[in-house]
DNA sequence: ACTTTGACCTGTGCGC
DNA sequence: TGCGCACAGGTCAAAG
């Protein structure tokens, strides 16, 4: 489930390993993952250093010496891990990216990226501010750009429901099924409510929704700090666990008590859109 | 212009 | 033990 919270760790994580790192070899034990790997990818890689790796998004974002920009995203389970050189390793059947490093104070090691689904993928960049996958991303949840106010001017032409507008990543980039859902339950917000509901008719937040865009901030921040989340198969690049599953107040919590202190109902799910809403029916109200 | 649906893949868990 | 089905973190193209 990498969201957010996951990509940030995964990124983190990678960091110490490929800031400074060399590039040695790559290999690619498959011609895609959900698309074709771009023209030359491996030879646009070997001998490149690596300067930095960012987030946008769910996107990784690794900047290299050339001057081109090394883009992956996780889909639903892709995940990176770094191995030790020094240990035997045989690729697993869904490692499809090998790239060796060679690193002036972390020694040799090897990145591997597995994704068993494959609806990941990988591109290369010469200029980030021409990348299509960038193009049309919404503002950075935990950046200055995201204001209620500015949910604001994007809810109140959408009837859709809030649920799906917040996993719009052209209205708030960055949040997925999960988040969505503990952020709703936090705000008190019925996931079917529509968007334009929480829009006053000047075009200002209702105050529900300058509280969910508090509460928003407020669940990232919060899996970040607890490594992001584990389900099924995700872990960060030393192969642990995160911990913020154990925080899940809604998310795969059917038929379960609601945990708001003065609330007795039951957390219920729905389909929205082809996904799993999990939500309190009796503390998540349906108008702003 | 907005919204919904299906497609892309593999793995897991459940009922029978 | 096996089979079929429902479901899973995301995005995109196509259709309504």
């Amino acid at each position: 489930m990498p969201e957010l919270p996951e990509v940030e760790t995964v990124c983190r994580g990678l960091a110490p390993h490929l800031e400074g790192a060399r590039i040695e070899t790559v290999t690619l034990n498959r011609p895609d993952l959900r698309f074709k790997f771009p023209d030359r990818f491996i030879d646009r890689l070997q001998g490149q250093e690596i300067q930095a790796i960012n987030r946008r998004a769910k996107y990784i974002l690794v900047d290299l010496s050339g001057g081109e920009t090394w883009l992956s995203h996780l889909g639903m389970t892709g995940n990176y891990r770094i191995v030790d050189n020094s240990s035997p390793f045989a690729p697993g059947k869904h490692d499809h990216v090998e790239v060796t490093l060679t690193h002036p104070r972390h020694g040799d090691s090897t990145l591997l990226y597995s994704d068993p689904r494959r609806f990941g993928f990988m591109d290369m960049f010469a200029d980030v501010a021409t990348c299509k996958y960038l193009a049309n991303l919404g503002p950075e949840p935990l950046g200055n750009s995201f204001t209620a106010t500015g949910l604001a001017q994007n809810f109140s032409s959408r009837r859709t429901p809030v649920k799906s507008a917040l996993l719009d990543q052209r209205i708030i980039a960055g949040l997925g099924n999960i988040y969505v859902c503990e952020a709703l339950w936090r705000a008190s917000i019925s996931p079917m409510v529509p968007a334009c509901n929480l829009v006053n008719e000047d075009g200002s937040p209702t105050p529900e929704l300058g509280v969910l865009a508090n509460v928003i901030r407020d669940v990232l921040i919060e899996a970040i700090a607890a490594g992001g989340s584990t389900l099924q198969d995700f872990r960060n690049t030393k192969g642990n666990a995160g911990y913020f599953q154990h925080s899940f107040d809604v998310y795969g919590r059917e038929g379960h008590d609601c945990h708001r202190a003065d609330c007795s109902g039951t957390i219920a799910r729905i389909v929205q859109s082809g996904r799993s809403s999990f939500w309190c029916p009796t503390c998540q109200v349906e108008t702003g």
